[in-house]
DNA sequence: ATCGTGCATGACAGCGCTGTCATCCGTCAA
DNA sequence: TTGACGGATGACAGCGCTGTCATGCACGAT
């Protein structure tokens, strides 16, 4: 049943190379200590022999592992999926590798994930959010790695944070439909996660600051976020709101689907009404009209994050408690020209 | 700097439960073989002493680990964020986890990526595709674990394959634009990995058997795909085959791409031209027209290739060589109504 | 000639866990 | 009563690698 598939061991190697195992051991860690003769031939041997180190081992005898822990909500969301890319591509030029869990949203399955990510004494952990459990911020605390909270900045990192102000996103979107002449805007939220939450709070003040004392236009719902939900809540809106002119929306899918909806109903985009994402996802400079959005950079936040972790090994970086905002851009589109007449 | 945060150990939970070391970590490997008593008291210890095991130190006694490893060209895509999304949602109620890693669709990224997980002795691997280098064929024939590869049935799997047939998909979306009375359907293509390619070969196959002897409408670019791809791609189509009445894009966001660049032109769709994606992303069936598109299950692919990784180390399952066909469905929405007058 | 210094290398032990075999004890058939 | 048997538990060694010290050597300073 367990046929042993002969593994090449670092001590074959350096009995092919004629040295001792350490040696081969420091040539792979740290090369610049190994002679260049030997260092030569430990190379050769190991192209010989085809060896590739045991990561387990290595870890049990080194007490510590080249992997990165990344937590985030759910993969089957643009959002987390730009920002695993950019992770890739920050750990591309290293040996470190990523292990992702994802919490569906849920703190007991991240403070479970939390647990068993750091048993492995990985190199780092980059988590979504600052939501975490009072348990799971205490383990993430104690850890002895670098920790990268991503997506937003809050008020007090647990170590290190990447991110943006959602709420000031919100606001600044909110003031643009204000500023474009639009007199009712609402808000059409889904999934409402902390970042959406903040979102809707950067929306009402937005309202409040321009001095609008009418209705709360919010609609939202717990349901994950997608297209067709897009075009529901735009309907749920207009029942509850006909005078609504203008939507922004809590993410793009959202967005996307509005502009469905209002295509199938007639309403002139942006002249009856006005729409607005959040995100800015490719699609939304192709579509018909295009679409404004608020720009963030997930991408960068993933490659920052894997940037700090690394910096923090190298023994520079920001110190503990540093928050880095990559802030946002408003991109005025035409969906929000204003309306007409 | 190397400050040890004391993990709790197995021995320390077995002195703790008044027991040996071998009974607690049989507990968490077999609970059937501990007596009721013990198996309380070791429980106890280890929630006591917030114990959790060293997957290392397992992986180096053990010689297996618990892990997965799944090799896609990249997460930025939705159609691999399903899959992988399936993948999670397999392993959810097992031990098991996931090791990532991303090929940027280079055989030579691949293949290294397998010999790494390979030296972990994973409990199984899952691979994109059937396009292996020869040497990573190879490597995957010879590892010691279930291989899965998925996206695509192929005529010889390396062990198991889990997908559909992407030429029968092209072809029936082929058939149903002429069947709804196109006469110069169009092929845009983006991306163009295999799977694009067998596409586009079920495309013409699909035009051959309807005995179309016309040119040959095909627009691809080795750019990765996108929905502003799709405007353009249209744009470039209609140059060069003004007739050109129908599209069959490569996959969903090239559809809507060329929906929003009709918009833009003017083109009645579906009376002037006929739209079909491949995928069957959920904004398909949202957007204005409703887009017809190949369904595929991308998120039945991941459970699926975890399942039967899952059978296979309980001894069930199919055996080397069998490839599973989860098949595609045609969704004929309004954007292939045919053509008006 | 003597010593210290720094570099390259090696010996040793052990990381935390599990495979393998051995041991112990109670139970039941003869 | 005896022996066989199975279930529960334990002792031992070792997985492949690296941290820690120790060693050997060539070199220049004294």
């Amino acid at each position: 049943m367990m046929e042993k598939s002969r593994k090449t061991t670092l001590s074959e190697v350096a009995v092919a190379a004629n040295v001792s195992p350490i040696t081969v051991s420091r040539a792979l860690r740290s090369p610049e200590k190994v002679s260049a003769e030997a260092r030569e031939r430990i190379t050769r041997a190991i192209a010989d022999l085809g060896y590739v180190p045991d990561p387990a081992a290595r870890a049990l005898a080194s007490g510590r592992t080249d992997v990165v822990g990344v937590l985030i909500p759910s993969v089957s969301n643009n959002v987390f999926s730009d920002v695993l890319h950019g992770i890739y591509d920050g750990i591309a030029d290293s040996t470190l590798s990523v292990q992702l869990g994802t919490t569906g949203y849920s703190p007991l399955a991240e403070e479970r994930l939390i647990r068993v990510f750091l048993s492995q004494r990985p190199s780092g952990l980059i988590v979504a959010g600052h939501e975490q459990s009072p348990a799971a911020r205490r383990l993430l605390a104690e850890a002895n790695c670098p920790v990268v909270q991503i997506m937003e900045i809050g008020p007090q990192p647990i170590d290190l944070a990447v991110g943006l102000s959602h709420f000031d996103g919100a606001r600044a979107a909110t003031a643009h439909l204000l500023d474009r002449g639009y007199r009712a805007p609402a808000f059409l939220g889904a999934q409402m996660d902390p970042r959406s939450q903040r979102r809707l709070a950067g929306f009402r003040e937005g309202i409040r600051l321009a001095g609008r004392d009418g209705p709360d236009r919010v609609v939202t719902t717990p349901e994950p976020s997608s297209v067709s939900l897009g075009c529901r809540l735009l309907a749920d809106l207009l029942a509850r709101h006909p005078e609504a002119d203008a939507v922004l929306c809590n993410n793009d899918d959202l967005a996307l689907g509005v502009l469905f909806e209002a295509m199938r109903r007639n309403l002139p985009v942006p002249d009856r009404l006005g729409i607005c994402g959040f995100n800015d996802l490719e699609m939304m400079a192709a579509a018909q009209p295009p679409l404004s959005s608020i720009a963030t950079d997930r991408h960068g936040m993933g490659r920052m994050a894997v940037h700090l972790i690394r910096q923090r090994h190298g023994g520079t970086g920001p110190a503990r408690g540093h928050a880095l905002d990559l802030g946002f851009a408003l991109r005025a589109r035409e969906s929000t020209a204003g309306r007409r007449g």
